[in-house]
DNA sequence: CTTGAAATCCAAAACGTTTTGGATTATAAT
DNA sequence: ATTATAATCCAAAACGTTTTGGATTTCAAG
């Protein structure tokens, strides 16, 4: 059975109020009956009932995590390295996790509106922010903490953590021309995400820089899984004048592409020039090791976390909207000449 | 503000424990004020206060996943897809999912400790089971209920589902020796896991049956990262009476041997045959695509977690100790024959 | 009418905490 | 010896829910 206060109170012969204190070391308790509640407390193997804190103290300690996936699974390496960042920044801060896992649209928004009714959490982690997006619409609205991993495209003011996508898709474009390439695809991703308007946005400007016109029918949009990389791929390099290079929005993507290639006969680094974006661990250790641009996901998740505990505990705060310079990870997978 | 039972007790005029019967169904209170209620609830708002549920039914509709880590990154695949599996069948249920990171020892103990006493969670999931597990030893012995993938090798009874791990491998070598292969080199799991045991068995067990000896030079052990199958291997490689052939106990540490031969010059699958264990997303997508042992593991995540909840909630169950059979996958990097 | 049963309702207790607002006791100052 | 002060303690309320064990009302049957 499990042991409560009440039962400690009784063995030491002292109030339920007077336990308590002696344990979070108030000092209106006497060292003497601190001591005795400790010593009590450790030998039945005292530990709060969490539920009956959160009830009293109106707050859950607990950070809300609703992953957007499209289908049941969420096999993205990307969102399992946020999540670590994520987990660790949490426990380390003595806050719980509560992870879920909802496709966009009216269920998704069902969720975050019991959750937010209920109490469930203090706050929530957004994550692939949409270019209009009704959760982030909706926290703001009921003033909801929450930080989000992405921007928006409208004028919502929100604290959020974010990578210059355009820049690091022009540093894309800029090493591909730099190699002799003119004909270039991009594997885009669904519209309404936010970073795909910056993704796209940054390689129809490294293209003009380079002075190069946009072949319309050579950017096509994918799923973000490499299936659909695989797939868009395969429509792609069945052209009659097929690209000479891939550059896809993310590295799943990128995976399925090289896959494509690969199956058509053509040695990747070498007949076709194919990148990333993202860097997630696989991708150095791919075959050719994948030339992507690099987020830092792990440590995104972990600032983002930390952000958020700050909102919450209304401790101040240096930035609240942060946008962090990519770097280009140049691998063999892109890094030969045209010839 | 956060609506209560209370407010709608006030706004219909009823009592508190009306409107709550009312909301439940309870056919004790009768149609005209069931329909007020519910739609009082709707207009205002109403979402139970989860915490004061926990606390009063004494459940906490909570199912608990310590992931047992080494360093603070669970990057490994193989735990996100069974967290996909686990996830999405708890919330199926109406579960919540407690997910933190433990690396393994006295403090993941205390966690687990403090966890079951605190009622935290109505039962546990466990993963990568040890061969004398400390916390199945806590779990039995408190009588809290748990469901494991992975056994033990102590005599300790308790539901779990596992796969025929030695199987597995024997069908591995078995391929391997098939295609004239007689120096194969083993990258191994940690000893203390209990599949580490079993997958070693079945490898011995697979040579024997085919009549070879076994090298115990060539039987190393790795971390089962990316990073430390990559190291093994190239101490392997560098010998110079180098295996013809690599099975590795996982994809993880096969990934990595794949990226140590390849940089020695070996073209894997036609100079060297690299092998793996689990299955995960990217082994069939890698290059070369990936020969390795199937584990359902997103489906296995489902499998555990609805025991579970069967468990909890006292429900029969048809078995409550599952091994399942192995199915093995042949792709490129190992189908050819040694010359 | 009266009675008994059925239908509908509800006050109070309980879950295990924390906090409020004193009450009591010991100690020091007069 | 009295008073003021400090040190220690604690009863009760509150958090929001569910459940227990009646209480009240309604209505048909006698």
């Amino acid at each position: 059975m499990t042991v409560t206060l009440k039962d400690i109170a009784e063995r030491v012969g002292k109030s339920i109020t007077t336990v308590s204190r002696a344990l979070y070391d108030y000092d209106d308790v006497s060292p003497k009956t601190k001591e005795l509640v400790h010593k009590a407390a450790l030998e039945m193997g005292y530990t709060p009932n969490t539920f009956a804190q959160r009830l009293q103290k109106q707050r859950t300690d607990t950070l809300g995590f609703i992953i957007p996936t499209f289908g049941p699974r969420f096999s993205d390496p990307f969102f399992s390295e946020f999540l670590a960042g994520l987990g660790n920044k949490a426990a380390e801060f003595g806050y719980d996790l509560l992870v879920s896992t909802r496709s966009p649209g009216e269920e998704e928004m069902r969720a975050y509106r019991e959750i937010v009714r209920g109490k469930r959490v203090d706050g929530f982690i957004l994550l692939r922010t949409r270019q209009q997006d009704s959760r982030i619409a909706y926290l703001v609205e009921t003033g909801f903490p929450f930080v989000a991993f992405g921007r928006t495209t409208d004028k919502m003011t929100f604290p959020f953590v974010d990578e210059d996508s355009a820049l690091g898709m022009r540093l894309v474009v800029e090493h591909l021309t730099g190699f002799g390439h003119r004909r270039i695809a991009c594997l885009a991703p669904p519209q309404e995400l936010t970073f795909a308007l910056h993704r796209l946005n940054g390689f129809h400007e490294g293209m003009a820089n380079a002075g190069l016109p946009v072949d319309e029918s050579l950017i096509v949009t994918g799923d973000l899984t490499q299936r659909g990389g695989y797939e868009r791929a395969k429509i792609l390099l069945n052209q009659l004048n097929r690209p000479t290079a891939i550059a896809a929005c993310n590295d799943l993507m990128a995976f399925g592409a090289i896959r494509a290639a690969q199956e058509t006969g053509l040695v990747v680094g070498k007949d076709i020039a194919i990148t990333g974006f993202d860097d997630i661990l696989m991708a150095e250790h791919s075959n050719p090791p994948l030339t992507t641009v690099n987020q830092p996901i792990y440590k995104i998740g972990a600032m983002v976390c930390e952000m958020l505990i700050r909102l919450i505990r209304n401790e101040p705060m240096a930035e609240t909207q942060i946008t962090l310079k990519p770097e280009l990870m140049v691998r063999q997978s892109s890094n030969y000449q045209l010839s």
